[in-house]
DNA sequence: ATGGCATAATTGTTATGA
């Protein structure tokens, strides 16, 4: 978060959303730049960890009745939920799991058991919920630049496809792909091997919505052009618009 | 089979990411 601050302030500036959530701040609660991001416009609530993880959610409007984690003894900072204008936010870093055959990939799956465990009895799906994070993994093919490199990893393989279907089973429509049936719509590229110069990409990071907020959404885009700037993070912005009347 | 590139912790190197 230190050295994506000023990229951070600049997007918030350029495109004035009345929402960002923000995942991997590496940084703790007392570190993080509340007072920058106030001078911004932008409230912060976060759940922060020393060098890795942590997640946030910024909005103009104060957060209210903050949810730090899923209740568990979870030692990760994965996830934070508060409610921003009568909609429940949800900012999620799910586990990477590294590989499949590691200690990281059972987490990840625990994590993933315990996320749709905890979603289906903090929430009711007929609220309206936004979920918003990296999921690290993949949907479907056209999730995928090349998806023979990737089959059998942890972020692209039968269980993760069941994953991705779950999420949807527990009531989250998948807003990107749901307005863009046939655009790739990538969100993460390998710093490495000139990944996004060839647009190698994966579409990892999601912005979900129970079903009485999806049908508010009008349209869905990836800030590309913010993955070409200086310094850049290898995520790019996701960005749902919602008429919300 | 490995590294490739970047970040945060530290100042030489490791852990982690996807």
């Amino acid at each position: 978060m230190k050295v994506r601050l000023d990229a951070v302030l600049n997007w918030l500036g350029r495109n004035s959303p009345d929402v960002l959530c923000l995942q991997e701040l590496k940084t703790t609660d007392e570190a993080f730049p509340f007072a920058e991001l106030l001078d911004a416009g932008y409230h912060a609530v976060t759940n922060g960890q020393k060098t890795y993880n942590g997640v946030a959610i910024l909005a103009r409007l104060e957060p209210t009745d903050v949810v730090r984690g899923m209740g568990d003894d979870d030692l990760q900072a994965r996830l934070i939920s508060a409610m921003v204008g009568g909609i429940r936010v949800v900012s999620a870093y799910v586990p990477n799991g590294a590989e499949v055959d590691s200690d990281k990939y059972v987490y990840k799956l625990a994590w993933l058991a315990r996320f749709s465990e905890w979603f289906s009895t903090s929430f009711s799906t007929a609220d309206e919920i936004v979920l918003c994070g990296d999921f690290n993994m993949a949907g479907t093919e056209l999730d995928l630049h090349r998806p023979a490199q990737w089959e059998g990893t942890v972020i692209w393989n039968p269980r993760m496809r069941e994953e991705y279907a779950r999420l949807t089973q527990i009531g989250l429509v998948d807003i990107y792909r749901n307005l863009n049936p046939a655009a790739a719509g990538y969100s993460w590229w390998d710093y490495r091997m000139n990944g996004f110069a060839r647009n190698n990409g994966l579409r990892i990071d999601y912005v979900m919505a129970t079903p009485a907020l999806s049908r508010k959404a009008v349209s869905a885009w990836i800030d590309k052009a913010e993955r070409a700037t200086e310094r850049p993070s290898d995520h790019a912005p996701v960005i749902v618009d919602f008429d919300l009347g």
